[in-house]
DNA sequence: ACTCCAGGCGCC
DNA sequence: AAACGGCGCCTGGAGT
């Protein structure tokens, strides 16, 4: 049976639902409620109304509020909005009695979010996140003016805009007294989401997107998860002052240290002069790196020097084509040097990033590639210092082409080491909160492996990755049994040498592992071997114990070499590679790793050819989810795919509807269930397979067990033939390295009760 | 002063 | 035959 979005979604039974409300602030993402307006098909045409009775702004958001239960408690009825979550946000701080309402709307599959449906037809399109009419990357995602003009061509959506960010001033003035623009924006607000959903399920817009739109199956989940997301973002994670104070006076340290270091790569931000010639501005203006310079270094360093050749170039200076001003060289990358033998950046440039510094082996550029201060004093710093004094309140994104969230901020990126993550503290006495809490994240197993076995079960009809996951109920297990294969042990041997911590087998562990989440997505041996060379991915040293690496060196590893990079390529079968990488690590990979990871899951190959198939067959892949009988069926479909990013979105996919899924439950049972641990819970922010909530110390152990059962409960019903692991950790800090730590305690479940691993504050600075 | 882009880099 | 993917933010430099 064919999903119907226009029997899913009837216009006939649709009610726009629309605010206007103070000002979002810093943490404050759920302002008060100045009026709402609504708008449904009425005989003839669309009836739409403003409603904001009384005078006072009270009495307004009293009618607002009514207003939207009425509408949420009518049988059937469709709410229909851009952002309805933001609004969702809003009434709930307003009358928090509507909760049950708008939970229940949601599971019954009654909101329609435009947004959300114009994100869902255009991941089918494969244009996600790009304006169709130019293929130009949006900005900032899908807002109602775009999509009214997508899909019904008009251009005038914002047109009484004016008053948009101003009703503030209009809260305490009876709606008779508002100025025209203001009564009727709100009105046109109700009514282009309802001309655009109608257009969505039934099509006939006049845009080029004029609907009806695909993938509309996919939208009750995405729009309650939506609302999930909004929910935490809203409640918003609080920042320690005192650690970020200290983080802030630490790479303030570090900086200046590295900068007079390195004082030859940075110039006055203000006049451009050489921090080491010094200038005028000198103590007024910052210095900032000088990237002709870093260029510079580099080629010089891979054995360049001598002169660009290119047509025009003096001393590294063009003349500009459209402007006729002196620009960088393309050629030389302004560098004025002919840049033989250095890496190249996919457009032609000269790459200086920090591998390139790091392999360089340049006593001068190897330290400078060692820069991890900027990052945090750049991004995360001023992120973090804004959560000081109010709650980081976030702005998430539910849905990106893979079908996993994003946010408009850096919690997904927050570093893990350099104590970034552990300034996020949770709430307690020593911010004024009522009730003491700590934070229990909860994460998936190899969850990508997961549902990498899941979706071979179902593309290729069997898995021994599927087999050894049920045999051992680990996902770990994978990486011990292929770095068994890998040593030539058995499982039981490698098993017992990683416990033992034996240099030898968590080499081989950690090889297995990088090759068990790269390979399937179909990544080729020098990239692979350029991505186990990042400081992230460990450190090898040299057999002499003279030479540090960063990352794994398989040359010296697996085969004992005294050097990694003794022979470099920067050509490998015919094509050049990204940057100039050890020969015999490729070697070893190309020729050993790799074929030992598909031997040892020899469903991937088949895997990999249902992908090209589906790639040949116009690129269109179904995101799976079971079908309830067995199989498999598509809630959504990603369209315009090439091979790798089919070969990896086909897990990734599944493994985000799962989370998704998880997320919504936990966020259902926290907010309604006054019978579960989790209630007065927050799930606060979602990174991807791991929820980070905010729960109340005194049932923290209770909490945390009940989050792995329904996680665990939720990916199920996704990956159903494959064991899924969730793993808990309180904390009072956010952090990576938390582990589950246990005290024993009769009354708690198995004797043991799960406990914060690190210490509050105070206790920390004492010890 | 502003926008745009490439490059770089953090996470899963 | 061969092929990791998915994000968003910050910076410096070019263009306007």
């Amino acid at each position: 049976m064919t999903f119907d979005p226009a029997r899913a979604f009837p216009p006939e039974r649709a009610a726009t639902l629309d605010l206007e409300t103070f000002l979002v602030e810093d943490g404050l993402l759920t302002p008060p409620i100045v009026c709402a307006s609504t708008a449904r098909l009425a005989a003839g045409g669309v009836a739409a109304r403003l409603v904001a009775p009384g005078v006072s702004r009270v009495e307004k958001a009293a009618g607002v509020a009514r207003l939207a239960r009425e509408l949420l408690a009518e049988d059937g009825l469709v709410i229909v909005g851009a952002n309805l979550p933001y609004d969702f946000g809003c009434l709930l701080a307003e009358d928090p009695s509507l909760l049950e309402l708008v939970f229940q709307a949601y599971a019954e599959g009654r909101v329609f979010d435009v947004l959300i449906g114009q994100g869902l037809h255009a991941i089918a399109e494969g244009n996600h996140g790009q304006d169709p009419r130019t293929g130009r990357d949006l900005d900032g995602g899908y807002s109602l003016e775009l999509v009214v003009a997508l899909v019904l061509g008009r251009v005038d959506a914002k047109e009484h805009a004016w008053w948009r960010r101003r009703y503030a001033l209009l809260a305490e003035l009876p709606v008779e007294e508002w100025p025209e623009d203001a009564r009727l924006y709100p009105v046109d607000d109700a009514r282009n989401p309802l001309d655009v959903m109608v257009a969505m399920v039934r099509g006939g817009g006049g845009g080029v997107t004029p609907g009806p739109h695909r993938n509309l199956e996919d939208m009750a989940a995405q729009a309650e998860s939506a609302f999930a997301l909004h929910l935490g973002a809203a409640w918003g994670v609080r920042a320690d002052g005192e650690r970020v104070h200290e983080l802030r006076a630490r790479v303030e340290v570090d900086h200046a240290e590295f900068v007079r270091r390195h004082a030859r790569f940075f110039k006055c931000a203000a006049c451009g002069r050489p921090a080491t010639a010094g200038c005028a501005c000198q103590g007024r203006a910052d210095l900032k790196e000088d990237r002709r310079e870093r260029k510079r270094a580099v080629v010089l360093a891979y054995g360049g020097g001598a002169p660009c050749v290119a047509p025009g170039c003096v001393d590294g200076k063009a003349l500009s084509m459209k402007t006729g001003n002196r620009i960088n060289c393309a050629a030389c990358s302004g560098t004025g040097l002919y840049p033989a033998g250095a890496p190249r950046t996919p457009t032609g440039g000269i790459k200086a990033d920090r591998d390139a510094l790091v392999e360089s082996g340049d006593p001068e550029l190897v330290p400078y590639g060692d820069n991890e201060p900027e990052k945090i004093r750049g991004t995360y710093l001023p992120w973090l210092e804004r959560g000081i004094i109010r709650p980081l309140v976030l702005r998430p994104n539910v849905l990106v082409a893979s079908g996993r969230t994003s946010y408009y901020d850096i919690v997904q990126t927050m570093s893990r080491e350099g104590g970034v993550r552990e300034c996020l503290r949770a709430r307690g006495a020593w911010c004024g909160a009522p009730v003491e809490y700590c934070f229990c994240s909860v994460d998936y197993a190899a969850i990508e492996l997961c549902t990498l076995a899941q979706a071979c079960l179902w593309t290729v009809g069997w898995s021994r990755m599927a087999d050894v996951l049920v045999e051992t109920g680990s996902p770990g297990a994978l990486h011990t049994a292929l770095a068994a294969r890998l040593r030539g042990w058995s499982f039981d041997d490698m098993k017992k040498a990683v416990k033992a911590e034996d240099p030898v087998a968590l080499n081989f562990r950690w090889t297995s592992k990088s090759l068990n989440f790269g390979l399937a997505g179909g990544m080729g041996s020098v990239k692979f071997v350029l991505a186990q060379r990042r400081k992230a991915a460990g450190k090898t040293t040299s057999p002499d114990g003279q030479v540090t690496y960063p990352g794994l060196r398989f040359c010296v590893l697996l085969e004992g070499a005294a050097r990694c990079g003794a022979q470099v390529v920067t050509e490998w079968r015919g094509r050049p590679t990204p940057a100039p990488v050890c020969r015999r690590c490729v070697e070893i990979v190309d020729r050993d790793l790799r074929p030992a990871w598909f031997r040892e899951w020899p469903e991937v190959e088949s895997y990999h050819a249902w992908v090209s198939s589906m790639v040949d067959a116009g690129g269109e892949a179904p995101c799976f989810v079971p079908d309830g009988d067995g199989g498999w069926t598509a809630r959504r479909v990603r369209g315009g795919l090439e091979f790798t990013s089919m070969a990896n979105g086909s897990f990734q996919s599944l493994a985000a509807d799962g989370a998704k899924a998880a997320l919504r439950a936990l966020t259902r049972e926290a907010y309604l269930d006054s019978s579960s641990p989790l209630y007065g819970s927050r799930v606060i922010f979602f990174v991807h397979d791991e929820c980070v909530a905010e729960v109340p110390l005194d049932r923290a152990d209770a909490a945390a067990r009940r989050m792995v059962e329904v996680m665990v409960r939720e990916m199920k019903r996704y990956v159903p033939d494959v064991p899924v692991v969730a793993e808990p950790a309180l904390m009072y800090y956010w952090s990576k390295v938390a582990k589950d730590r246990y005290v024993d305690d009769p009354a708690a479940p198995g004797g043991r009760r799960l406990v914060p691993w690190d210490e509050p504050g105070e206790a920390r600075r004492a010890a």
